[in-house]
DNA sequence: GTCGTATTTAACCCATAGGTTATTTAACCG
DNA sequence: CGGTTAAATAACCTATGGGTTAAATACGAC
């Protein structure tokens, strides 16, 4: 029974392990060898630890001849950004300040900036805090 | 042994009742029997939920008669977004493109924007940080 | 093929997470 | 006081997670 995405990539998450492993991943694709290195446990933990990344989607593994150099993989790092933002106005002061009218700014800056850009900046229009105590 | 703080606010995460909890108090602050009602599942499991939550640091819980209301606590939900901003280039492309120059932009627009008015808005230099979603 | 290196799988152990029911504490009300 | 409601605690059960060691697999070199 496989979890939601969202589970399994948070559960990945509560590891010190596998968020050192992450941050190493951070500053480039290595092999399983090496980023076993700075851990006091067996390969076989590290494997294991691997996996686990693996399937909440955070890493992503090659092969290269017998070594499986492994990456960040961006998509649930995002997925769990997204969920973050739903949180986002109860401690960002910014985003219930200044950020509706800085945000348009920036849109409308970056719709004239980049020669070709396809990106579009969505501007999200945060009118009410949610009140505390009804 | 206590965990470390990203621990266990993750390990808290990783759970759909939990998260469902906090998004229905991100609607604003209610009670346990209030959150419990969604859920097939007994009242004390609720209870140990949500103080696995106030353990990480993503809720607090108030007293008001035989009610304890419970709502969102903002720092560990920062602490998280913090991390994430570790690998934020990874997913986030504006993050490499022209946020730089556009959080610059903002921080100087905003620190001319209050001219003299002094009860307006307080604008802290920010490192350079992200956070389009889109 | 055989050897060497990198990595995974298998089998196992123990602690803990998430659920249960039954009991207890806390606070209001009459 | 006794009764009712809200919530937490206790005691328990089972599944899973993180670690181990030993064995198997995958690949390149020879």
């Amino acid at each position: 029974m496989p979890l939601d995405p969202l589970t399994s990539t948070f559960a990945a998450l509560a590891d010190p392990t596998r968020r050192a492993i992450l941050a190493r991943l951070a500053l480039g694709e290595t092999s399983v060898m090496e980023l076993a290195k700075p851990f006091d446990m067996s390969l076989p933990a590290i494997s294991k630890h691997l996996k686990v990344l693996e399937h909440a989607g955070l890493i992503s593994r090659g092969r290269e001849a017998q070594w499986r150099p492994c990456r960040i993989a961006p998509a649930s790092f995002k997925q769990v950004d997204g969920w973050l933002g739903n949180f986002r106005r109860f401690w960002d002061e910014s985003f219930n300040r200044l950020d509706g009218l800085l945000e348009e700014m920036k849109a409308e800056e970056a719709a004239k900036a980049p020669p070709h850009t396809t990106r579009k900046v969505r501007v999200k229009k945060e009118k009410q805090r949610g009140r505390t105590r009804g």
